[in-house]
DNA sequence: TAATGTTTAAAACAGTTGTTTCAACTTAAA
DNA sequence: TTTAAGTTGAAACAACTGTTTTAAACATTA
């Protein structure tokens, strides 16, 4: 792997760890074995470098993308939120860290906003919750309002990521793998807030 | 109000803002109109301050803690559970700051630890949570799982929690004051959570 | 008033931050 | 080989961080 990359690559380790702000370039550096001037001299600086951070970890194609995109025509409109709530939980318990990263930044920029956060809402999250609302009000029917529409949107993001908040979750169950172990029963609960 | 409580009070709002690491004592003290000498001078240190600042807003009593404290033994589990969300709603999203403070700090806590969250986490967060398990083990009879209840608990908690997050919900709903208008039927989809 | 303890103010301190400089090194084309 | 462009490394930079020092100002009491 040329410098480059071995500098991106760390600098998605400590931007999703840390978040903008509290992130450290010689943090970088050193996981990267680069020097310090070569951040500047590759990326210009850093906030450019976590641009394309940004840019490489919401490009990463996860299930949950493949549900968001590939719904089959012939799936129930149920049966596709159960996916993707299913989907979403496993990619922000999964044991591969690639599918993690994004909601990192996500819990990061809504925390302790960078420069770039209106760039990321507009171009990164928006497009994807639209898709969320979309099913939601095929299942609910056109009587539903504006308000309760998002309401229920709202209600099952809140839950689903609720569940990402590692160190809360081990806090108040005492255990290390909840998640994991109880994705069917949480998934289960949450689809719920619909179907009444 | 003497110069010492003044810079605890500038001390609340910035830590709430920022969170321990990123609020500057700088900043404090120019709220307060103190010189940079008067937080080691009354307080000992930023660290020292922040467990002040943690001292005094996890004590401010809200209309959460009445409900918390007061189950009214005429009450029904369903309508203290009810209430039990309503408030914590009213307090997330309530005007007065007082209310908001202990929440803030906590979202903070969660995604920047601070040097203090162990003490929080057991002698403020703990204790009040033991109250939400009990009351949905009552409600949920003696055949639940120990996973379940943790699972419901924190399926309530994650649903009021994310109503919490400004930029979120203004994001998603293009409303300012979407919280405070939709109260009821947020508390309401909240409650079937347990319900069916 | 004089003496004592408390509070305020300005400056400096040491350590960290992102960035820049500049010389040395590598690579590849002429 | 020579030349030029691209890359690397060590040091220094200015700005910022929490903390400390030092002395002046103030208040209180004898």
């Amino acid at each position: 792997m040329d410098r480059k990359n071995k500098i991106l690559h760390a600098a998605i380790d400590e931007f999703t760890d840390k978040g903008y702000h509290l992130a450290r370039i010689r943090a970088i550096c050193d996981k990267a074995k680069a020097n310090l001037a070569a951040i500047n001299y590759y990326f210009g600086g850093k906030e450019a470098l976590y641009r394309e951070v940004i840019e490489f970890v919401f490009n990463i194609s996860d299930p949950f993308d493949l549900v968001i995109q590939d719904r089959g025509h012939e799936m129930k409109p149920e049966e596709y939120l159960l996916h993707w709530i299913e989907s979403f939980l496993q990619c922000t318990s999964s044991e591969n860290p690639l599918y993690k990263y994004r909601y990192k930044i996500i819990i990061h920029e809504m925390v302790s906003p960078s420069p770039l956060l209106p760039e990321i809402m507009a171009h990164k999250m928006i497009p994807r919750l639209a898709r969320l609302k979309e099913i939601v009000k095929e299942l609910k029917g056109s009587r539903t309002t504006d308000d309760e529409v998002s309401t229920l949107c709202m209600l099952i993001i809140g839950q689903c990521i609720y569940f990402f908040n590692k160190p809360m979750v081990e806090g108040f169950t005492g255990q290390k793998d909840f998640v994991d172990k109880n994705i069917k029963l949480i998934a289960g609960k949450i689809i719920k807030t619909l179907t009444i």
